[in-house]
DNA sequence: GTCTATATTATGATAGAC
DNA sequence: GTCTATCATAATATAGAC
């Protein structure tokens, strides 16, 4: 099912096929493999991924991964640094769409709601961190950052329009509105995997939860 | 490093050890294997455990180990079993030393919490149900839902005294509070794994958020 | 960039001697 | 209730032919 194309390209022209095609193809066997592997996990939990399920389920044989994965770890840190940069462009194109303040924030954890369910084994190598000896590389972990200033941007916005109080610009104050989504993904995602957002017991509570953000940070008498 | 003692003691007697006796040496191997259990997925994962790491810890050959579970399924029953029991009894102890109503809740729920960093790889086990194919026994499960009992007489006691507004009476309501202890829970574990309950980040916010309780379910005008 | 072959290591589990 | 020996399986990873 491969090569067909640059095989009948290469007899066309007599010439080896130009360097961006054969870069093409190549990102797009990327592309394929770390597609395969978010399935892999999603059906045998993220600890169950294993180049030689990829392998099979691809149709090649498990050396053949290694000219595009150094190792294991290799394609754990590209699904976590793709997966990050994903939920925070989600984010952040929900934020946008959103009034500034508590309304952009609420939209912001609220996408980001909907992609973890959506991208449940993504979501829990995230967050939960559930594969020992795998650290993201700094790179990957960069974009974990961004996400936290995204939030700060949102929560400052919110003291600046009046919505919340100042309390909201205090250091923890993401980390209290972090666990407030944490929750209830964490709750939705181990006892309802197969829920989409919206549906099931848990992420119904996200927007009562977001309602008590005034009363966390109140406004200044 | 052992059977010294039973050797001894049929020795002297002539005889075969008292069934109790047996019995009760028995159980505190199984205990000792569940101990090391512990151990071993607190150091490699939930997922790292393996009956040869334990076999080794213990200093016996693995098949020996099938003489007290029949699989590491099994083994992995026992410690849910065996952590909700615990994690149950914890909660309520700690309720019954607070008054009725909020201050029970919440010093249940507090408990729950320090009682889940203490005993981290448990709570993943109990909590994020990280190991695929394991399925909690029916035994093992119905503990759970004396966890949920407690939280709902819990919540009814405080709308019964006035703390709380009618709505905690609802279905959902528990759902809500122990996203709130999860989502404290999730961050503390997945990102700051060695540090215990009231140290970090994240499980300082949990007596905030117990303080939106009263604005989560509104007293009637 | 694919393959075969292989090294190395590990696992869960069973049979059967003692 | 312990052991040795073994089965069956699986994994990551490398060497080297094509």
């Amino acid at each position: 099912m491969t090569g067909g194309q640059a095989i009948t390209s290469r007899a066309g022209s007599g010439g080896p096929p130009r360097p961006d095609r054969r870069a093409r193809r190549r990102q797009e066997t990327i592309a394929e493999i770390l597609d395969i592997a978010r399935d892999v996990m999603t059906a045998e939990g993220v600890n169950g991924l294993s180049l030689a399920e990829v392998a099979r389920r691809l149709g090649v044989q498990p050396p053949s991964l290694y000219k595009y994965f150094p190792s294991l770890m290799a394609v754990y840190d590209a699904l976590f640094a793709q997966g990050q940069r994903d939920v925070v462009a989600t984010m952040t194109t929900a934020m946008a769409d959103a009034d500034p303040g508590l309304e952009a924030l609420i939209a912001g954890l609220e996408a980001c709601g909907r992609w973890s369910l959506a991208n449940r084994a993504v979501a829990e190598l995230l967050f939960w961190r559930p594969v020992p000896n795998f650290r993201p590389s700094p790179e990957s972990f960069a974009a974990s950052i961004e996400m936290v200033r995204l939030q700060r941007g949102a929560l400052a916005d919110a003291v600046a329009v009046g919505q919340l109080g100042p309390g909201a610009l205090e250091e923890d104050a993401v980390f209290l509105v972090s666990a407030l989504i944490a929750g209830v993904l964490t709750q939705a995602i181990a006892n309802e995997p197969e829920l989409p957002w919206g549906e099931g017991r848990f992420s119904p509570m996200f927007p009562r939860l977001m309602r008590l953000l005034p009363a966390a940070f109140p406004l200044p008498d």
